[in-house]
DNA sequence: GGTGCGATTGCA
DNA sequence: GCAATCGCACCA
């Protein structure tokens, strides 16, 4: 267990402040062979609450999304497409749906992960890591390095064209600069 | 039990 | 611009 893990109380806050305090942090993820994959995080995307068109959630609660409806600290896999995984982080108090979409990470080489569906290739991260804990187990987010208000850019989430107004909302976070 | 589609990506 | 590809949400 890593002392630097974020805790428990980091989750277990609205959404939108979690989704906000994500941007420069850690994510890691331990592989097979014992190995640690690092990346900073500079773009993600908050679905908060069962009235949010975009989320999941929407429609209640299902076996996909069952993860959304439990207390922060947990990740919310899916397959998308039928061909890409995607990892959310769960956020706020149970009883409240919602998550957190990581859309993209720079790893330690300085290059960009950037996509969803490309950071879960990256960071091998599939539906087998549904419902893990990110406070013990191979998958968790450290503190790193917290991003400034004047290098926070807020912008419509993507690919949500169905979610009427809901679509327009500012709900995604990226580091504009470092 | 059947059907339509998606919080995306890569290639034409 | 569009195909790939399948779990699952939803309706019957």
């Amino acid at each position: 267990m890593s002392p630097s893990r974020l805790p428990a109380s980091f989750y277990r806050r609205p959404a939108l402040e979690v989704a906000r305090d994500l941007l420069g942090r850690t994510l890691c993820r331990e592989l097979a062979d014992g190995s640690v994959l690092r990346g900073r995080l500079v773009e993600v995307e908050a679905y908060d609450g069962p009235a949010d068109r975009a989320s999941h959630a929407f429609r209640g609660l299902t076996k996909r999304n069952r993860w959304m409806f439990e207390a922060g600290g947990l990740a919310y896999v899916y397959l998308v497409y039928g061909m890409h995984h995607c990892l959310n982080v769960v956020t706020g108090e149970a009883g409240h749906p919602a998550a957190i979409l990581l859309r993209a990470a720079q790893l330690p080489d300085g290059s960009l992960v950037s996509g969803p569906g490309r950071l879960t290739r990256a960071f091998q991260v599939d539906r087998g890591l549904d419902g893990s804990s990110l406070l013990s187990g191979s998958l968790w987010i450290e503190a790193g390095r917290p991003v400034a208000d004047r290098a926070v850019r807020r912008a419509p989430r993507i690919g949500v064209d169905y979610a009427g107004a809901w679509a327009s909302r500012p709900y995604r976070f990226i580091v504009s600069r470092s």
